[in-house]
DNA sequence: GCCTTTTTTTAGTCATGGCTAAAAATTTTA
DNA sequence: TAAAATTTTTAGCCATGACTAAAAAAAGGC
């Protein structure tokens, strides 16, 4: 009787615990493995809290973990973890849509939203909010049953070439810092330009809207903007 | 310099402490005290825990607390309790109104999203709502200040007499069951009644509707609904 | 292949917020 | 007013999820 419990109980995760889910989600996407410091760092946390709660996670069936291996996700894990993310990016949407948010300010809020209530309510959300594709920063939103579509074509920035055309379409920093600086350059999500001038001496560009309006944009940058090439 | 940095910063309180101030909340504006047992049932908690738990809400400035004799809060922990409800009630009308849930679901996770943000998040949702009054039981919302608005010219449902024209307001039970029970009644607020007969037997008693279906009400339930007489 | 450096783990602590069981204080009853 | 019942507190314990400092394992340099 107790044993069937076990079985009829659905697992329950901290949040602590599904922060570590996900950002072993992350590194796996990003590095392939999930080495114990750089999870210490994206949880914020010291190396040894990490390996207390690898065991875990992987006692409770969401986690492999070998010693000096590296962490990587189970099937119930990665799941989980793309719950996680689903919640967050559409607390995102919600709070820039709904809310008047700007871009560059809710990712601390949707931190604490992704982890309350259940399927129930993030699919209403999800309804609420017409089944968006994209959060605000241009990540793709993984549906109901887990699906990741990943963004086609998006290239970075600054591996276009002069005359290209192209619209942005995401960024690879999320930092309030950069996307405010996005903000005084005037470029957001969805516009579009022309590659008008490359300048070798520091690899920074000149991009002109459909408006005529030209704008500089520093390497630094064109590397964590994203953009889509149109056809003309 | 450390102690303006005690000034400076807000006080942050966590989830679990944030409940027990909404409970002595509840607890003083109910029975005028709040006893160590009343507390321990409305937390969920045992008496010892409540007593350990006071001792820190004492010392942090949002309860008053001597032995024997009950807690109480302070402004600041009043404050708190507040807030917290606002947050919790506003909560319960985005459920409801934006995301389609039934009035009995939507306690449990307001519950938890309560203890979300700060005040920008609970502004915003305030005015993304336009501002509502009441939330879906009927209670109402402390403004941005603080202040509530307390009903007015509410009375139990059990102190109608037979002729009185009445709308529904409000709830004393928001338990699921009870909620439930109301919607197989089909009593929901705002609707009108005439009190067609009280029954002397059981203290029942016969309401009609304005499309003149007529339903029974135990006493038992009459008590639990909180009506507005309505001048003809 | 050994020595140094880096990474990971162990061991021991701490704070939070629970718990139980027993003791103490208060209130009620007779 | 003294005994009984109730309420509150104390004392000691537990789990979670952090931490530090030291030990152990793995990786790199030569």
């Amino acid at each position: 009787m107790a044993k069937n419990f076990i079985y009829l109980c659905e697992m329950l995760l901290s949040p602590s615990q599904e922060n570590y889910l996900k950002a072993i989600y992350k590194l796996e996407a990003r590095e392939g493995i999930a080495t114990n410091q750089a999870l210490a760092a994206l949880v914020e946390a010291t190396p040894a809290s990490v390996t207390n709660m690898l065991r875990k996670l992987t006692d409770a069936g969401f986690a492999e973990y070998e010693a000096y291996q590296g962490a990587t996700l189970t099937a119930a894990g990665r799941n989980e973890a793309v719950t996680l993310v689903r919640k967050h990016r559409l607390w995102e949407v919600f709070l820039v849509e709904k809310l008047q948010y700007d871009w560059d300010a809710v990712h601390a809020l949707a931190e604490e939203l992704e982890h309350i209530g259940g399927d129930e309510l993030i699919n209403r959300l999800d309804a609420f909010l017409d089944h968006p594709a994209y959060d605000p920063h241009g990540d793709p939103i993984p549906n109901a049953k887990g699906v990741v579509r990943t963004r086609q074509h998006a290239i970075a920035a600054s591996d276009a070439k002069e005359g290209d055309v192209f619209v942005v379409c995401g960024v690879r920093d999320s930092s309030s810092l950069f996307l405010q600086h996005l903000d005084k350059l005037n470029i957001a999500l969805g516009k579009a330009y022309t590659l008008k001038e490359c300048l070798e001496f520091d690899r920074s560009a000149v991009w002109v809207e459909q408006e005529g309006a030209l704008t500089n944009v520093s390497n630094e940058v064109a590397k964590n903007v994203l953009i889509q090439l149109t056809d003309e």
